[in-house]
DNA sequence: TGAATAGTGTCTATGAGACAGTATGTA
DNA sequence: TACATACTGTCTCATAGACACTATTCA
């Protein structure tokens, strides 16, 4: 199938397709991404975000998968949520040749230290804010791919489900709000959200289960993930401020 | 720069990357898309979006524009807005190779009957219906593409202040209003609409000037577009019915 | 009992939607 | 004047935000 039409083309330009993941987490109360350390070059040493290239006849979403399951141990019942959010491919941003990369947005509750693996020397969960405190800190355009990543999180979180993606499968109205202040860096009026979010339909479900009275307070509601994935009413940022 | 650090790597799969646009324009108060008909091999004759392939050494962006101006000779001038939409690489998606084709997305508004060019052997403006009546009325996987393109528009109205990437330099409300009417299918109560559009700050700047009076009724004052790209409050659907 | 966290009630301000009414042009 | 289109006023209802209050646990 390859080489067949296209031969008399000399002229057609053939790109390496690369994979490139923004996978974010929840850790000690602060919005964090994976990143590893290139164990090969360019770049080799430098921190960048997990990914890799295209094998022939596999789909951009198995890429994704594979290089996250062989770069860092993240296999597919782990994850949240995954979709596409842009692709880069300025003719510069590979030292070596014009490379098309693809990047992932995931997101995944209580991601377990990482292992680190395939071209990988090191795997780590660090908060955004230090990966982007100065640019040139991340290999390639990753700096870019994560600032537009966050900022495609930040907006998604107001008008979709996709905050309960950053939970276990049962969470608390409290733990769903950290969410959103995390990721906002805001604070909400915990009275407000509670009955936003419990009205807003298909949002969540409520369980049979509340939490166990840990030390002190009274034991919360737990909930399940509802069917909807989009919000309406939307939960806007700037409102139900405390 | 090509074929050096690459060359000992005999499983990296290369893939020609095309660009493909969705061009979207308001015609006789209908959604259309430009379409052109494919002049070579595969799918020639079919009726498909307008694209082809990146050159050495240009970027995504400027193959779009490219591409366009040489099928169609719409040029950047004429563009209301542009954005990358998604990129699109399933391995059967092309019946040559696996190839990865990023799908821009387009607004023009009062688009000229277009004139082909390029790969293209004919180039016009169709009602979105018409090309979605059915599937596999366009070449490649252009049907989910333009799927995707009208979610998106769809969407994108509601939060940011796109809309008046449709209308020309100087508008009156009531044409804003028939943008989203057209694009949403639904009709709006002028009176709520004209309101909440010229208090939602930054949305759209009063001109000196109105329309004349052509006929019967009050001329409109003429409007410009604002510097606000995202909307605050939104507007949304279901709202504002009429 | 008090401390702590979960959840409800309720007041106020704002904005959406319905629709009546006013303004300004042409014939 | 009649008519058509542009625009404003105003009423009602829903929701956001503030924050006081009640509920349920543990020590």
């Amino acid at each position: 199938m390859t080489n067949n039409n296209f031969t008399d083309n000399e002229n057609l330009l053939r790109m390496p397709v690369a994979v490139d993941l923004v996978v974010l987490t929840l850790r000690e109360d602060t919005l964090c991404a994976l990143a590893i350390r290139r164990g090969i070059k360019p770049f080799k040493g430098h921190w960048a975000l997990p990914g890799g290239f295209v094998r022939p006849g596999e789909s951009l979403e198995a890429a994704a998968h594979r290089e996250l399951a062989e770069e860092t141990g993240i296999v597919a019942g782990q994850i949240g949520h995954i979709e596409q959010l842009a692709t880069f491919s300025a003719p510069r941003r590979d030292p070596r040749e014009q490379i098309i990369s693809v990047a992932y947005l995931a997101f995944v509750p209580n991601l377990p230290e990482p292992t680190a693996g395939g071209d990988a020397n090191d795997a780590r969960i660090t908060a955004i804010d230090e990966l982007m405190d100065e640019s040139g800190k991340l290999a390639f355009d990753h700096d870019e791919i994560l600032r537009v990543a966050i900022e495609r999180t930040r907006a998604k979180l107001e008008y979709t489900s996709l905050a309960t993606a950053f939970c276990n499968e049962r969470f608390t109205i409290n733990e769903l709000r950290r969410v959103y202040e995390i990721v906002w860096g805001t604070t909400l009026d915990a009275a407000n959200f509670h009955r936003k979010v419990t009205k807003t339909p298909g949002f969540v479900i409520a369980t049979a289960e509340t939490t166990r009275g840990d030390g002190s307070g009274r034991p919360a509601q737990l909930y399940s993930q509802g069917p909807a994935h989009m919000l309406h009413p939307a939960l806007l940022r700037g409102n139900t401020q405390g």
